[in-house]
DNA sequence: AGCACGCCGACT
DNA sequence: GTCGGCGTGCTC
């Protein structure tokens, strides 16, 4: 390759990031800039390299243009520039890099969640067009709270935890969205009228709906960009694109909403993150390295200064306990809203519903549903599902105990939902059978029985597949929606009743209680004023904090429980995945490190069509806050030693994936 | 990941 | 002699 002398003219070094997982190519590497690019260059554009030789190129993106540089050798030339867009901001870069640090991940995989596949045409068109931004005129008070209470922590960069009003509002075009998504619109609003953007981050689609609606009603189209996956890539590009400093239209706050992974977005002049619900597991990045995306906001609002909201009916554990730090402060609404919730017990249901409606509960919904809608939630017809024999449709029983047989997951052997024992060789005690079916009650055969149950009602029926988003509140109408998927009805609804609280708590999981509350919570919220919420058949704290409208009561208790079994949150935790050598490697690695202690290594369960002989362990680490730096470093050190040994097996072999060496997870909600 | 470099066995 | 096998190591 040409190889050009170590430059010392000014600006004649470009320093890349090479887009690539590998975790030996997670760091900076110098370029030459040739002459000819000299004015194309510049930070946050996409390049691309030589890498090692000339004919292997590789994407990249310029971080800094220096005038020296530190490598003793010659540097080689900048290939190309891709293009004029400066599509990675200074200050996303630093998020990426400490995000990357802190997950013991690559930067290059955070930046895959923050900046959007090129397109070519859409970039095209943004750079002679540029976007039409517009600010909102009027500012809005952020309404329910006390007066200038979320204005003043806004301008200060303040840290809430927000507990949202419940109920819903009907916007001044018609439409009805939680009360909830009006907040986080006024404080939205609120920022940019301030001249700083602002980031709504919310867990899915409809909550995304409900904010932008919401947005639609305070401010013009053009100061709102939606950044979520649900979009075309080109959507999401060109609304990425609309954030960024334009080159002739310079920058302008905006008010950015999308999923988890926008609090990544370029947001000009940040100045407010907002996450609705961060209890929700899809605030949980799936791809590595992992982050979740209260972490994300919570590090950006230390580097940028700018203002963290948690907002939500309940409240997060994670949440709970930066409360107590003093970390975050609580903000209640002003005066407070409280649903009316009444417990009942599960048992004497009516006769024409299948045996599943209580009949307070029956009674309470009889009454509403001549006032209004009714809202049904129900347990997803999931996997914590009964089994029967295949053949003759007998319900298979424990042959220990004759307790009902479940299945505890797609890919488990069932087992007895009294007793816990495994039914291997089950047969049915009627026919002989060998083989199962499963036998669920999910959102539609639930319809159906309460549609026997009243007579004279229309049923409507939300899940994941057909979800709902409005309903138009009118009498005589019942809603049966999975949990997650309620529908915002029109004033409120008349009455929601919760009914399969006893089977979403069989779910087994550290925050079974909490994932509950959540849902009740949430369904709850969408009643009308006065209208009654009834939780069938669960009763304890649990129960009690939602009648009492305290679920921070609840997950103060939580929080006191994870303290005293060393969980996370109360502690962080870390699992390293891999072959046996792998692992201990890595245990070995973290002996000089004050960790607290290790779980395992224990056998991973293979799942899916992989070979056994691959047999992974899996330690978990348990540590403190103030090592976590630590901890991520020497794991990402080791993971960095195993990639360089790393090896394919001899060719001519079957050709499998080589599994990573190591997997380091830090903070998996999913752990223990 | 790729790709080149390097150090041992069969060859025109 | 040297062609080319694939184990090893690096990427400005």
């Amino acid at each position: 390759m040409p190889a050009v002398a170590s430059s010392t003219a000014r600006g004649s070094v470009a320093r890349v990031l090479i887009d690539s997982p590998l975790p030996q190519l997670d760091r900076l590497f110098d370029y030459a800039i040739p002459p000819a690019l000299a004015d194309a260059v510049a930070p946050g554009v996409r390049v691309t390299v030589a890498l090692r030789t000339e004919r292997r190129l590789a994407d990249g993106l310029v971080i800094e243009v220096a005038d020296t540089s530190e490598f003793d050798g010659a540097l080689a030339p900048l290939e190309a520039v891709v293009s004029p867009a400066r599509v990675l901001a200074p200050e996303v870069w630093a998020l990426a890099r400490r995000v990357a640090d802190r997950q013991a991940g690559g930067a290059s995989d955070v930046l895959r969640l923050a900046i959007p596949r090129r397109s070519v045409a859409v970039e095209r068109k943004w750079l002679e067009r540029g976007a039409a931004v517009e600010v909102p005129k009027l500012a809005h008070p952020v309404e329910g709270y006390e007066p200038g209470l979320i204005e003043a922590a806004i301008e200060r960069g303040g840290r809430l935890a927000l507990r949202s009003i419940p109920g819903v509002v009907q916007l001044p075009g018609g439409t009805w969205v939680g009360r909830w998504a009006l907040t986080l619109a006024q404080a939205a609003v609120r920022t940019v009228i301030d001249g700083k953007s602002a980031i709504l981050a919310v867990p899915d689609y409809r909550d995304q709906e409900q904010v932008e609606a919401a947005l639609a009603a305070l401010a013009p189209a053009g100061a709102v960009a939606s950044l979520d996956a649900r979009r075309t890539n080109a959507q999401r590009y060109a609304a990425f694109l609309g954030c960024l400093p334009h080159p002739e239209a310079g920058n302008t706050p905006r008010i950015i909403v999308g999923n988890r992974s926008v609090v990544y977005a370029p947001a000009a002049q940040l100045g407010l993150i907002a996450l609705y619900d961060d209890g929700d597991p899809l605030f949980a990045e799936p791809l590595a390295p992992y982050a979740h995306a209260r972490d994300v906001a919570l590090i950006r609002q230390e580097q940028q200064g700018c203002a963290v909201v948690f907002a939500g009916h309940t409240r997060s554990v994670e949440v709970q306990r930066l409360i107590e730090l003093q970390f975050l402060d609580e903000v209640v609404p002003a005066p407070r809203v409280t649903p009316k919730v009444v417990p009942t017990a599960a048992q004497q249901s009516a006769q024409r519903d299948g045996g599943r409606v209580p009949s307070a509960a029956f009674r309470t919904a009889t009454e509403a549903l001549t006032q209004g809608t009714v809202l049904v939630q129900v347990a997803r017809p999931g996997y914590v599902s009964l089994l029967a024999c295949q053949r003759c449709g007998q319900a298979a029983r424990c042959t220990h105990c004759a307790g009902p047989l479940q299945l505890a997951s797609s890919h488990a052997l069932p087992s007895c939902g009294w007793c816990g024992k495994l039914a291997g060789g089950w047969r049915c005690s009627e026919c002989n059978g060998t083989r199962f079916r499963m036998v669920t009650r999910g959102s539609a055969r639930t319809a159906e029985e309460l549609g026997r149950a009243f007579p004279g009602t229309r049923v409507i029926v939300s899940d994941g597949e057909r979800p709902v988003t409005h309903v138009d509140g009118e009498p005589r109408t019942l809603v049966v929606a999975t949990r997650g998927a309620e529908p915002v009805a029109a004033a409120g609804y008349a009455a929601v009743i919760l009914l399969d609280g006893e089977r979403m708590l069989q779910r087994e999981s550290l925050h079974v209680g909490d994932d509950c509350l959540r849902w009740w919570s949430n369904a709850a919220a969408l009643a009308a004023p006065g209208a009654p919420t009834v939780l069938v058949g669960v009763g304890g704290p649990l129960a009690q904090s939602l009648t009492l409208w305290q679920q921070h009561a609840y997950a103060a208790a939580q929080l006191v429980d994870r303290k005293a079994l060393g969980f996370p949150p109360a502690l962080r935790v870390a699992s390293v995945t891999g072959r046996a050598p792998a692992v201990q490697q890595a245990l070995q690695a973290l002996d000089g490190v004050p960790i607290r202690d290790v779980l395992g290594p224990t056998p991973v369960p293979v799942d899916g069509p992989h070979q056994a002989e691959e047999s992974l362990v899996r330690a978990v680490v348990r540590f403190d806050y103030g090592v976590g730096a630590q901890v991520a470093t020497t794991l990402r050190g080791v993971v960095l030693r195993l990639a360089a040994g790393a090896r394919r097996p001899p060719a001519g072999q079957k050709r499998r994936r080589p599994a990573p060496t190591l997997r380091v997870k830090l903070d998996d909600p999913e752990i223990l």
